[in-house]
DNA sequence: CTGTTAGCGCTTTCAG
DNA sequence: CTGAAAGCGCTAACAG
C-alpha cells in the first residue's frame, strides 16, 4: 500500500506539503501540487480513511441509518424501502454515503451513536419503540442525530432533532370527519401498545370523543398488525353497533373489510372504515376502496438529512419537523368525496 | 472521549490486557476481565472505530453497494429497492452493515476498491457498463468484490466474483419459442448499446435467429428505455410486417402495446410481446397481460453476500454464479398457457 | 514551501 | 498478567 510518506520521498517534497495536496486546507503551489498528483496518480497512492479521520476527528462523510430496533415490530418494514431510496438520494446530494444498520441490539445501537463508535458523522434513528432506553443511559456525548418518530422524553433529556407525523392530530381530524357524518360508535384498532405512534393515536382518539358525550369510542390493540387481529376486533364491536372504524394499517383494515362483509354489512353505508397507515406494497387490494393516510416518506427523507447536515456543518440546535399526513377519502368514508 | 487509557489507570490494569479484554483475541481471567467491563460501563468506554481498523488492518464489518455506475442509466433503478432490502437483510446475517454508494463517478469508485481507501472490507458493484475502465487501469490489490452483472473484460485481468443472468439463453429460449408458435419475423427493442446486457442479448437473439433462414430478425435500441422509443421503434418494425416484439424492459412494452393498437393489431394472436425485464414497482398496467422474464433479485442478494464473506474469510477463488430468470408466458404471448 | 515532531487510539510484541 | 515501546497513516504545529 502506497503512502504520503513513499510519494514524499519519492517527488522530494515534504511529507506535510504532500498532505496538503490532498487536504486542501492549505495553499500549495501549482506546480508542485502537479507533481504530487502525478507520482501519485503512478504510484497508485489514495488517501487512507482510517488514518485520516482517526489522526484529527475528520469527518468519514457517512450517515448512518438504524433500522428495527424494536423486537414487536419485527423484520424489515415495507416503508424502509422507500424510506432508504429518498435518504440514499439527499444523501448523495450533500456528499454522503448512507451506511444502514438493521437487526442491531439497542445496547449495540447506543454504543455506535458515540463519537468514533462508528464511521458516521451523524445518525438517523426510525420508530422508536416506548421501551427503549437506547440513549437515556448515556450522559456522554452523542454524535448529531435525528429521530425518524416521536421521540419526546426517550433520550432522557439528551438534545436531538425530530422529525414527526402528527398522529394525534390525524387521529382527530378523522374522527371529527365521522362524527360530523353522523357517526354515533366509532372503533380504532391500535398497534402494539408499546410503540409511541400508538399511545398518540390513543391521545387523539380520546380527545375528539371526549368531546361529546353523544359519541362513544372503543380502542382494541392489535399485537402483531395481522389481518387476523382485525377481522377479530372488528367482529366483536361491530356487534354492538360499531358503525365507524379507525385501522392502524392495512393488514388490519383487510381483516375489517372481511368481517363486515360476514355480517352483511355494507362499507362506507353501514360502517365507516379509514386506514391510519398504508402502504402501497403490501399487495393488498381494497374494494370498496379504502380511505387512509399515507406518510410522504420522501419528504421526511428530505427534512431528515437537512438537519442533519445542517447539525454537522453549524453544530446548530436541535429541531423538530412536523410533517402532516396526506389523507385521502375514497369509497369505505361513503359520500364524502 | 474515554479511552483504552483512561480505563486502564483508573482500574490499574495493563493497557494491553485491557485491549485483550475488548479484542478477545487472547485470554484474561474472568476476575480481571469483571473489573474491565465494570469500568468500561461506568466510565461509558467504547473502543474506538478508526483506531481498531488503522492499527492492524483490522475489519470494519461493512459492505459496499455501489450503485448507478453509468450514467446512460441515469438515477436509481427500480430494482434497486428489492435489491437493498435483500442485501440489509443478508448482511445482517453474517455481521455486516451495508454502505450505499450512490452517484460517484467511475473514478470515485475505483479509488474505494483499494484498501483503506473505504470504510468497507468487500465491494458488491451493479449493473457495469462496457465503456466502464473503473477496474482495468488499477495494477495495486483489490478488497474483494462481488459483480452484479455480466462482468467479462472489464477488470483487464483483475479476478473477482461475478453473479449474473443468462441474458444470452434468457433471449435464446424466447425467440426459439416464438419461432415454435409460428413467428415469422421477430423485432428486439434493447436497451442502451454501452451495457454489457445489451450485447447479450444481441447475441441469443442472433444465435436463435441465425440457426433458420425462414425466419428474420430485426434489433432496434431503445436510449433511454422510454415509452415513447418502445412505440416509435415498434411502428417502423409493425409496418414491415414483423409478428413479435421482445422488449428489453416493462417502459419500451408498454410503448410497444400503444403502437399495436394504434395499427388496429392484436396483441397475443396477431403481434406476441415479451418483455426481458420487467419491475412490479413501475405501476404500469397491461392489457391483455404481459409476458416477461423477472429476476429474482433476493438470489442474487443471497448469492453475492455468500460469495463475499466467503472471499473475506477464506480468500477463497473468485467465482461466477449464473442465476437463471423465471419466464412468465401471459395473454400477450398467445395461446401458451 | 521544508522538515521535524507530536499525537489520534488502538494492536502487537516482547521481556519480565 | 504487566509495562514499555513501536507502529498503523495521517494532520497539525512550528521553526526555519
Amino acid at each position: 500500500m502506497t503512502t504520503i510518506n513513499d510519494i514524499a520521498k519519492a517527488t522530494g517534497i515534504a511529507k506535510s506539503t504532500v498532505s496538503n495536496v490532498f487536504s486542501g486546507k492549505k495553499f500549495v503551489s501549482a506546480k508542485i501540487r502537479e507533481k504530487v498528483l502525478a507520482a501519485a496518480e503512478k504510484m497508485e497512492y489514495t488517501p487512507n480513511f482510517y488514518a485520516r479521520v482517526l489522526s484529527h476527528k475528520n469527518e468519514s462523510n457517512i450517515l448512518g441509518l438504524f433500522l428495527e430496533n424494536n423486537e414487536a415490530d419485527g423484520g424489515f418494514q415495507p416503508y424502509y424501502d422507500t424510506l432508504i431510496r429518498s435518504l440514499t438520494i439527499e444523501s448523495a446530494k450533500h456528499g454522503f454515503s448512507l451506511l444502514i444498520y438493521f437487526g442491531l441490539s439497542n445496547q449495540d445501537m447506543a454504543c455506535d451513536l458515540k463519537p468514533g463508535r462508528s464511521p458516521i458523522d451523524a445518525a438517523i434513528l426510525v420508530s422508536p419503540s416506548m421501551e427503549d432506553e437506547r440513549l437515556s443511559k448515556i450522559s456522554s456525548s452523542l454524535i448529531p442525530f435525528v429521530v425518524i418518530g416521536n421521540a419526546k422524553g426517550l433520550f432522557g433529556g439528551k438534545e436531538g432533532n425530530s422529525i414527526d407525523t402528527d398522529n394525534v392530530g390525524l387521529v382527530r381530524r378523522i374522527v371529527f370527519e365521522m362524527k360530523r357524518q353522523g357517526c354515533k360508535k366509532i372503533a380504532m384498532i391500535n398497534s402494539n401498545q408499546t410503540l409511541t405512534i400508538t399511545s398518540d393515536r390513543d391521545k387523539g382518539f380520546n380527545e375528539a370523543i371526549s368531546q361529546d358525550p353523544k359519541t362513544k369510542g372503543d380502542i382494541f390493540y392489535s399485537a402483531h398488525s395481522t389481518k387476523e387481529d382485525g377481522y377479530y376486533y372488528a367482529s366483536k364491536t361491530l356487534k354492538n353497533g360499531t358503525d365507524a372504524i379507525l385501522c392502524a394499517n392495512g393488514f388490519i383494515a383487510s381483516g375489517v373489510y372481511e368481517a363486515i362483509g360476514d355480517l352483511n354489512l355494507k362499507i362506507g353505508t353501514d360502517v365507516k372504515v379509514f386506514s391510519l397507515g398504508y402502504s402501497h406494497s403490501n399487495d393488498l387490494s381494497f374494494s370498496p376502496s379504502l380511505s387512509f393516510a399515507a406518510q410522504d416518506y420522501e419528504e421526511f427523507a428530505k427534512q431528515a438529512v437537512n438537519l442533519i447536515v445542517d447539525d454537522i456543518a453549524n453544530k446548530s440546535a436541535p429541531k423538530s419537523v412536523i410533517i402532516s399526513s396526506k389523507i385521502h377519502y375514497n369509497d369505505s368514508f361513503g359520500e364524502q368525496k
